[in-house]
DNA sequence: TTGAAAGCGCTAACAG
DNA sequence: CTGTTAGCGCTTTCAA
């Protein structure tokens, strides 16, 4: 037990050569290895604790059965948490591990990063950003088989998985419309994002499918924050004909229009109803009441990418596929009918 | 450019031998090597783009520059990210990639993540906890050089880092007490946790130093959740001689201790001043006002860690080092001098 | 159906 | 000061 015993080990024990056992193990070499044989090897292996030494097979094999994870801020967004964790449980169900860099968005960093990685001959990367982006692949990754995670290029040269935003859009949009409202007002932010560009977008076909004037509607806070949410909300709130219900960009917005809207003395979800992105976890559920949103489904974009990846890895001809992960609603108590009378005297 | 340039190409460029080459690269070998020759190895290198192939170094060498990462949870808890981050960052800086492993807290699993990353021969390894842990150190581990992380042992026969959970409350603490309070309250959980031990502790010698009988002034809620803190924080601000002030186990806590006082009309700072612990990056500094709290300081803990390890990874014999990492506060605006009458009447 | 032998790219011991 | 040589532990021809 004092040393890691050896492939080499292993065949002696078994009485055969140091290829044969190999073969044995790895079921290789088709019906080279007559069953008996494999089943002397393979228990001798058992028996010994024998583990293969991934470098040195990776030496000769040019695999390491490692995928890297290149990512631009995985600490600060909380979501990140659940892109690893998806990749992570795809990696490993596949005899896979996940080698992490982070490169805080910087792109000389991203270039050394993914050489650090492609030294250890990692067998793929992952490129994940932390919000979802439109990018251009770094030059370094040259030949290296590769997914965009919660990213896409332009023009679709490399596999990708984003949100379906506008999917999820219409989701909770859905929700307000199925209770019975058509006033829906849009609390959105300034910031030139993917996200808000297809949130904005899919909610202006929709208010104007019910005849109503977008620009009615919306508001705008100076960041996606409570505080931008709140200001956004006091304004589209105060106007003669407010909206019945209103649509935020995401929840740390939400948490804003949830102020403005005790400040104004509405009571949600009887007064005005609310629906939202990104479904976070401690503040969608927290808020009181719980808010419906429609969740970034960062788990199954980071499973998804890697099976990506290993399918590319077997099949580096494949075309690149861009794939849109639904953003499923979380359905809670924000949301109710209109009130018979919509517009409420406000004091304020 | 079509292929990567082994050791040999830039021997053959620089007109040495591959050990000359390497050894010169490598700042090896002492003074064996000319000044010259060096310069003309580097350049070559340099030109023909070299980058040395891990795989074969670490065949050689057993080292692989990747140090493992085993967690717990990864994912379901948003410190993760930054106790990763200051592990990566500190990695990096020493030429060293993060290997990572999430275990879910299963045992079978853990062994199983260990021996993966043995195979892959990783120099050391994190044990990281997603929240202040007393543990056993895995079998697995074997003579793996290894550190924990937001856990330590009993006994304390590994190198080991966790929060100062009595510094970080005696500080938030004396906070209250500079601004005027003395019958601080304590709202905690029923959760039989490191973290809650401690800083009840540490809080309970507190008030007794002022005479004060602990017992009166604790409030245990279901879970650490804002249920549970509005719960208990509704109960002990209906005692008859109730706190002028609140320390809060956790932020999620004390935003239930928020709504409690907003349910019985009391102001924060100006009826009630509140400080927590763990300075949640989406809840001290969006509740209004402003919570102070006492920061858990994970990417210090993270960036600690790998410090350790590498340090041993060279002097395999060194003692193992308990380390407690400083709590800061982070002071906001929810503290403020009791009232002239700190008892004010309330209606329910 | 199996064994012997050659290497993957690098470093370290041993010669010069 | 430098070159030659022998592996690290495995997979994979090639020969039996």
């Amino acid at each position: 037990m004092t040393k890691q015993p050896r492939l080499a080990d292993v065949a002696k024990a078994a009485g055969v050569s140091t290829a044969t056992a190999s073969m044995a193990l790895n079921d290789t070499g088709g019906s080279r290895i007559g069953r008996e044989t494999r089943e002397r090897v393979r228990t001798a292996a058992a028996e010994l604790g024998y583990r293969p030494n991934t470098v040195a097979r990776g030496l000769r094999t040019r695999r390491s059965q490692m995928i890297g994870f290149v990512g631009d801020d995985v600490a600060t967004t909380p979501f990140a948490g659940q892109m690893i964790r998806g990749a992570h449980d795809a990696a490993r169900e596949a005899g896979f591990l996940l080698l992490m860099v982070d490169t805080t968005g910087d792109s000389a960093e991203t270039g050394e990063a993914i050489a650090a990685l492609q030294e250890r001959q990692i067998d793929g990367v992952l490129l994940a950003t932390m919000y979802h982006q439109v990018i251009e692949v770094p030059e370094a990754i040259g030949s290296t088989p590769h997914v965009l995670l919660d990213a896409r290029t332009a023009h679709g040269s490399s596999s990708s998985v984003v949100p379906d935003e506008r999917g999820g859009t219409l989701g909770v949009l859905a929700e307000l419309t199925t209770a019975g409202h058509t006033r829906i007002g849009h609390v959105t932010t300034v910031e030139q994002v993917e996200a808000r560009r297809l949130r904005l977008a899919t909610w202006s076909e929709h208010v104007a499918a019910y005849g109503l004037d977008p620009a009615e509607l919306l508001a705008e806070g100076t960041g996606s924050t409570s505080p931008g949410g709140f200001a956004a909300a006091m304004r589209l709130l105060r106007r003669p004909d407010r909206p019945t219900a209103i649509f935020c960009f995401n929840d740390r917005m939400a948490m804003g229009v949830y102020r403005a809207a005790a400040e104004l003395g509405l009571s949600i979800p009887d007064d005005l109803s609310i629906v939202s992105y990104d479904d976070q976890e401690l503040i969608a559920p927290e808020l009181v009441p719980g808010l419906t949103s429609a969740a970034l489904p960062h788990y199954d974009m980071g499973q998804w990418a890697v099976r990506e990846l290993l399918r590319r890895l077997g099949e580096p001809d494949a075309e690149p596929v861009r794939h849109l992960m639904p953003c499923p609603v979380s359905r809670r108590e924000s949301v109710a009918g209109p009130r018979p009378f919509h517009s409420i005297p406000l004091e304020t």
